[in-house]
RNA sequence: GGCCCGGUAGUUCAGUUGGUUAGAACGCUAGCCUGUCACGCUAGAGGUCGACGGUUCGAGUCCGUUCCGGGUCGCCA
């Protein structure tokens, strides 16, 4: 063996006096004067070397790749190291080969990169991957995305790859473009989702597609969204409605979540919610079951309170248990994040006190007939707090959740050890743009309306749903996805409404609506993130955690430095000139 | 683009009301140590307090501008 017999990690009482080979990292020194331990880390784990002959590692310092030849020893009961699969035996160093120098200055240590300053780490992401809790979440991602695909080829799903230069799509995220060398002035873009793709592999009878598709969007990041680009679990199945897709959804996400953590997972079927029950019950579209608060309308209750800041509003409350007895800084807390985190401009509440007593600054304004209306109403009990949410309607549904989820973390009411799935149904099909006041889709354009033609012909637009659908957990969107308008006459009644001639459509979404003058099958799909999934089940808080080579927030690789310029010459290939 | 938080040693952070020579832990260097496993002990090196400007007798600390990073809203059909 020219490097190693053995890795780090694989080393047991078995091998004891095997004459063994391992190489790895440097990862501590204990010189003890007479004797020094090293330990040795490579991708499998970690094993103690003994040295007594000094001279054996002159000039090698910690991160140094070494390899090291001896005999395999039991450890002395004693000295046995419980923490570490290989802590019973260490290897007697013969002989020490340096394979790689490592500078003595490191920017950060290895085995706490993960709490360093995070532009440091992605500048020297190959030192971050070192560190065993970082390096394990990238295998998790490659054992999760193997069990997906293993799934998804189980179930009959066919992967199929798909365009990445491929055609600008006008509707959507921003796209990153690609330049054309052989066409003067022309772009390619990268897909911001197979999504035409995929309906066209329907359109030819692939009947269930699935690919860990790579996405491309110019848009601003988040702690749960990468900037520029992205993997999805992309799915879509021929003739197959909402339900088909739900179930196949609930198959592979309960599956992988049970298969890659002990936490408790919600188990098939999951909560079907629809968006205007979300809005008003969660006051988000992305709701955290977990949470057990719930908000309620109080707008009828309040109708003949004379209370001026909810006169002619819609009001929320949200009722917490166990919070009355709360200390008056956490009061003082709740109204600061209300008022300078939200912009409200104020957050009332009432505390029940014990013998029913009501106690707080909107008290006043309830009869003691409204009040007893009120407990009964809600069904408050003693040491609840029922704190009160009102704004212009557009703000009150999502100002309540943003409370409801303050309170349920500074109240501890998160269950931290349970995953809750939900599909979230019924999105509206079109909504008002604000700035020009126009008709407008709201989600996917391509999504079918429910009540299909009949219900584009004689309902108001704003009324129509459509077969449009997200799957959340903990809060995080994992996907939306939607049944496809397949009907040619369908799709240029669904996107008049929203302004848009036949000439529009057939220039914008020629391929489509081409394809579908030639038999298209009813068809459905979705699309769960794969990062975010990884980022759930590794219990990360950032999707930069489990992608390998993730960019900065503001796009930038800090590693090869993209974007970066480029010379004049490619300039002139791809016949761009720079400002 | 708006808002919030942050920027002090290689790293993570502390730094009181504006006041002497800016500290700690880890890391690094040197020395000691034969059973540690985050070894221990002793000593040492290491700082443009992000930058610029202002207030002041005096600024890491206060004010303004700006740069950088993170979060968030917009955005993400």
């Amino acid at each position: 063996m020219l490097y190693r017999t053995h890795n780090c990690g694989e080393l047991r009482l078995d091998h004891v006096d095997q004459t063994v080979k391992l190489a790895g990292w440097v990862d501590t020194v204990r010189d003890h004067g007479g004797v020094i331990f090293i330990d040795l880390r490579d991708h499998y784990g970690t094993a103690q070397v003994v040295i007594n002959d000094e001279a054996l590692i002159r000039g090698i310092s910690r991160e140094c790749v070494i390899s090291v030849g001896g005999v395999l020893r039991m450890r002395a009961p004693e000295t046995v190291n419980a923490k570490i699969p290989t802590g019973e035996v260490e290897l007697k160093a013969e002989s020490v080969e340096l394979l790689g120098r490592a500078v003595n200055r490191l920017p950060f240590e290895i085995g706490e990169s993960d709490q360093t300053r995070e532009d440091l780490r992605l500048k020297y992401r190959f030192l971050d991957l070192r560190n065993p809790k970082v390096h394990q979440n990238i295998v998790t991602r490659a054992r999760i995305t193997k069990y997906l695909r293993e799934k998804m080829d189980e179930l009959g799903f066919v992967e199929i790859q798909t365009p990445i230069l491929t055609s600008s799509s006008p509707e959507g995220a921003r796209d990153y473009l690609v330049p054309s060398r052989k066409h003067h002035g022309m772009f390619y873009a990268l897909p911001q989702a197979p999504q035409q793709f995929k309906q066209l592999l329907m359109t030819a009878g692939f009947d269930k597609y699935y690919q860990i598709a790579p996405c491309f969007r110019d848009e601003d990041a988040r702690a749960d969204r990468s900037p520029g680009e992205f993997y999805q679990l992309d799915f879509e199945m021929a003739f197959a409605g909402q339900e088909d897709v739900f179930a196949v959804a609930e198959n592979v996400l309960y599956g992988a979540f049970t298969e890659f953590s002990n936490k408790r997972v919600s188990p098939a079927p999951f909560r079907r919610i629809a968006f205007a029950e979300s809005m008003l019950t969660y006051g988000t579209d992305k709701p955290d079951l977990r949470n057990p608060l719930l908000i309620r309308d109080l707008t009828g209750f309040f109708a003949d309170v004379d209370f001026a800041p909810f006169r002619g509003k819609p009001v929320r409350g949200v009722a917490a248990p166990d919070c009355a007895g709360q200390p008056k800084s956490f009061f003082e807390k709740m109204l600061a994040f209300a008022t300078e985190e939200l912009g409200m401009k104020g957050l009332g509440y009432i505390s029940i006190l014990a013998g029913m007593e009501l106690k707080g600054p909107i008290v006043k304004f309830l009869s003691p007939e409204k009040q007893q209306e009120l407990i009964a109403l809600l069904g408050l009990k003693e040491n609840d707090t029922l704190f009160f949410i009102s704004d212009e309607p557009k703000l009150a549904d999502s100002l309540a959740g943003r409370i409801r989820t303050e309170l349920g973390r500074r109240l501890n009411l998160i269950d931290t050890d349970a995953f809750e799935f939900c599909f979230i149904t019924d999105f509206p099909m079109y909504g008002i743009n604000e700035e020009t006041g126009e008709t407008e889709f709201t989600h996917n354009p391509f999504s079918m309306p429910q009540g299909g033609m009949q219900a584009l012909e004689t309902m108001n637009p704003l009324e129509i749903k459509a077969y449009q659908y997200d799957i959340v957990c903990n809060g995080v969107e994992l996907s939306s996805g939607a049944v496809r308008n397949h009907r040619p006459d369908v799709m240029l009644k669904a996107f008049k409404i929203a302004g848009y001639t036949q000439a529009d459509i057939e220039s914008k979404f020629s391929a489509l609506y081409n394809a579908f003058q030639y038999g298209a099958p009813p068809h459905a799909g979705m699309a769960p993130g794969l990062d975010r999934i990884v980022m759930l089940l590794t219990g990360q808080d950032s999707i930069r955690e489990v992608v390998a080579f993730p960019m900065n927030s503001a796009a930038q690789d800090l590693l090869l430095g993209a974007p970066g310029t480029v010379t004049e010459r490619q300039l002139r290939e791809v016949h761009i000139k720079i400002r």
